[in-house]
DNA sequence: CGTCCACAGGAATGACGGGCGG
DNA sequence: CCGCCCGTCATTCCTGTGGACG
């Protein structure tokens, strides 16, 4: 490809769409991001023989034991238990062994009801998405999979976050189901990013969850540095990754608890900037550029969908930490907060209500709530918002009353 | 060493929009 | 169409509690 000529801003779409066609920098972007399942998972090959050897007994017709499934966040654990459980599937297909798997992110589907009906779903029949008794839905699947004659796998991905929010109700039952089946056999697998998380269970269905546990330790910097270099071949044009890119993305990735996904973010957003000024290497700097936009992009979408009380709320910790320097306890953020309400002309909400938004700020990392004890003064929740003043801009950014709310 | 603050966070309940089977 | 049950968001009422003050 020729150079081009890079005008100092070049605004128009024209422009921007000619340099993209013209930057030959990814061969195939889609093999960095995070959904895809590669043939190799590199230094993850003892949890694979593990995983493999737990499940196997469903090729000959027994029931595999449940697994429990730690780790920090990309550490791989979806990616190994989808790669067996495929790899295991087309094992059975060539010896004519009935597998079933239903794969559930539990953090989407978190409660009893969703995640049996997207069980239903996945093993072959269509329920309703909301309108029949957990019980029936629940006695669906029975039959479901009585009929099916299978070995049925259901993957319960991001698990701690069901339990926290709907109780182990369903996981009691799923574990359970065995009893009631003669002809078909259900073995559940747990994937929880919590290591405490097991804490919160029944006794019962700990046991009878933890018949196997399986531990994923996090990538070390020259692990990442393994992964990045094997999806980059495919992914990237020969020569256009700068030298250091790799080390760098993987030192950075390293620091945050070794989070693989959040390496191959990197990675793949720092070419998508080289891509959009139509450059043809791909360098440190446009790293260091890609870990603000990735922080920024999560944090935009994650609030551009919050409803308004939510979003008054983050202005209100906004305003509230300009104010006094650092956060406050959850009386002076409601006191803010009613205030923001009361100039929104919007009824606010009762301080119980705000305790819980605060909680799932928390939990979505916008803002930092920790308990602390003032003794005679009380016990309360320090809160402080966790995101710089130009992504919360960005964020709210469509509602200009809020803008100018964080101008002055 | 007990008290008592300022909340945390659980439980019950209700309004709402929606699907179901009959 | 009805009566029923669903999930979600929110309110009301409530019991529980770490630790500085006295």
């Amino acid at each position: 490809m020729h150079p081009l000529e890079i005008g100092g801003m070049g605004s128009s779409l024209d422009d921007l769409f000619k340099r993209v066609l013209s930057a030959k920098i990814f061969v195939n972007r889609d093999l960095l991001r995070p959904d895809y399942i590669p043939e190799d998972l590199p230094h993850r090959e003892t949890q694979i023989k593990r995983l493999g050897a737990i499940l196997a007994p469903a090729l000959i017709g027994s029931r595999p034991s449940n697994i429990f499934i730690y780790g920090v966040p990309g550490t791989g654990k979806t990616a190994v238990t989808q790669y067996v459980l495929k790899k295991l599937d087309t094992e059975g297909k060539n010896n004519g062994a009935s597998l079933k798997i239903a794969f559930i992110n539990c953090k989407h589907d978190n409660t009893d009801y969703r995640v049996l009906a997207d069980v239903c779903e996945q093993v072959g029949e269509r329920v309703p998405f909301t309108g029949l008794a957990v019980s029936e839905v629940y006695k669906r699947f029975v039959k479901l999979a009585d009929d099916s004659k299978s070995s049925i796998f259901v993957v319960l991905d991001e698990v701690d976050s069901l339990v926290k929010k709907a109780g182990d109700e369903v996981l009691y039952k799923l574990t359970g189901v065995n009893k009631q089946l003669s002809r078909a056999r259900v073995s559940i697998i747990g994937i929880t990013n919590d290591l405490k998380f097991t804490e919160y269970l029944d006794p019962r269905v700990r046991s009878r969850l933890g018949e196997e546990e399986l531990v994923f330790p996090p990538y070390n910097a020259s692990e990442l540095e393994d992964i990045l270099r094997k999806r980059s071949v495919a992914s990237f044009y020969k020569g256009v990754l700068g030298a250091e890119v790799i080390k760098l993305c993987s030192a950075l990735a390293a620091k945050e608890h070794g989070d693989a996904r959040r390496a191959l973010d990197l990675l793949r957003v720092a070419g998508e900037l080289a891509e959009r000024n139509g450059e043809l290497k791909v360098t440190e700097d446009h790293v260091r550029r890609a870990q603000k936009e990735v922080e920024k992009d999560r944090v935009v979408e994650v609030v551009k969908t919050m409803p308004l009380h939510s979003r008054l709320l983050i202005l209100s910790l906004h305003l509230l930490e300009k104010q006094s320097g650092n956060g406050g306890t959850t009386g002076e953020v409601y006191e803010v907060y009613t205030g923001v309400s009361k100039n929104f002309s919007v009824e606010a909400l009762t301080q119980r209500r705000i305790s819980d938004l605060i909680n799932e700020l928390d939990m979505l990392g916008i803002a930092n709530a920790r308990v602390v004890s003032k003794g005679r003064y009380g016990r309360t929740k320090l809160v402080r918002l966790s995101i710089s003043d130009r992504n919360l801009r960005d964020a709210l950014q469509e509602d200009s009353r809020m803008t100018s709310y964080i101008g002055k």
